[in-house]
DNA sequence: AAAAATTAGTTTAAATTTCACACGAATTGC
DNA sequence: GCAATTCGTGTGAAATTTAAACTAATTTTT
């Protein structure tokens, strides 16, 4: 399971030295072609934007960050194989998951060519510390991260852009937070993202006008002031709101 | 140049009966996997929406219309290989081109597995009538446009819901007009590619008040009514407004 | 038990943006 | 010169966004 990176080590250099012949330059050429899926996981715990991430055994990149990737079978759907490597790190299942984009420079990879496919999800911290614990998995802050193995630093540039304006868009900042929540927590979640100060008293209008949150009657304990009210997630009610918007340019 | 479709099936004819032996169980799998680029290139022209299209010569596929795409080289980036294309198949340079979304589903080619990145490109059909002329190559209008080899129709309709969303947060519109335009071309081409009737005043006044337009100081001529001026798209300024749009959430 | 500190929650007013809408001017074709 | 067509412009109503002041609930400190 942690193999992914030694075995694409191995890849390439049996690539290099088999040479692996077949009579067809373009098949030839093209077989040298590696595919990967790297996910971003991201998770918000402690009032941050946190990103799961793993310490890289290449020796180019020993100890440095990485995301969290494979090969691609090839008997497996792209998204298949996101989802797969979602499970196997996690233990999670029926999470948010969505691919962002693909990179495939040809040096990004130091041992092989290799094209990868990145996907973005979100989940609750809390559920995936009841999972499994694999103690070279750590959770790291998005906003201190400085060099990571590989193009990683610039894929998790892409896929924090990426978020920030997709949770403008898309109630998923749902999928980050506990099941029942409090505005407070759901403000802190959007500010840590955006990385910006929210006015309270708007963020809260905004949110009702959505008609998305249920009120669970339940409040906050142990906390050291006046609890806040616990609400739930609309699911149903999201998905069936069709998005009507329409027309506002705006550049 | 034409020849992409057919070297696929070769291609995977050959992995099939060669089975290329490896000793490595992943890599002898995961070299089966073929990567292509495909490029859905706009157009407009005659006030619709259109799209360069090429016969397809696989015998499942045999004369519907498909994307125009190509393998990639190990050598090259896949950026380079979408350029590539694009360069190829309309003798244009410098124009406009993004990675939209890779469609990697087990299924979508017939004789092999082939993942495939998708671009968008957006381009003056003018110029590219001036370049090479290929009678397999084709604009079809995108409104009408029922059938299409491969997984094409589905990928087009994604890259035309991409360009509505992304044409209303930048002026990607002009790549596809002449250099100089009227206001009444440029709202012909939201109102094409939005489906959609817009409000002349607004437009005009929102167009405005961007400031990305320069007066030419000229005018249509040869229409049959009271001529328009045409201008033109101010590029650096817009390269340099940087985005500084906020806070809008906005579900 | 009273005071201080902290956050929850509500209402209102000002500023801004969006949206719908009508009429005189320029040009061509007949 | 008259009909047909499109160009070009300004204004007010409605909706949305933004900013702000106050009360309420709870815990900690004294």
């Amino acid at each position: 399971m942690k193999q992914s990176a030694a075995t694409l080590s191995q890849l390439a250099e049996l690539a290099k030295t088999k040479n692996i012949n077949t009579g067809l330059e373009k098949l030839e050429d093209h077989v040298r072609i590696g595919i990967s899926v790297d996910c971003v996981i991201f998770g918000f715990d402690e009032n941050e934007l946190k990103v799961l991430l793993i310490k890289c055994d290449l020796k180019k990149y020993l100890g440095m960050w990485s995301l969290l990737g494979d090969l691609v079978s090839s008997v497996e759907d792209v998204d298949q194989a996101a989802y797969r490597i979602l499970q196997e790190r996690t233990g999670m299942d029926d999470v948010y998951l969505e691919q962002v984009r693909t990179f495939g420079q040809v040096g990004r990879h130091p041992a092989a060519r290799v094209i990868t496919i990145v996907y973005c999800s979100l989940i609750n911290v809390q559920h995936h510390k009841l999972g499994i614990s694999d103690n070279e998995l750590n959770w790291q802050k998005v906003s201190t991260l400085k060099e990571m193995a590989f193009d990683h630093k610039q894929i998790l540039d892409v896929c924090h852009a990426w978020l920030q304006k997709r949770i403008q868009e898309h109630p998923l900042g749902f999928s980050l937070l506990p099941k029942k929540f409090s505005l407070r927590e759901l403000q802190n979640l959007y500010e840590a993202i955006l990385d910006a100060k929210l006015d309270r008293r708007n963020f809260r209008k905004k949110f009702f006008s959505m008609d998305l949150l249920i009120d669970t009657g339940e409040y906050e304990t142990n906390v050291p002031h006046r609890p806040g009210k616990l609400y739930g997630f609309n699911y149903d009610k999201y998905h069936k709101k069709e998005r009507k918007k329409l027309l506002g340019i705006d550049f």
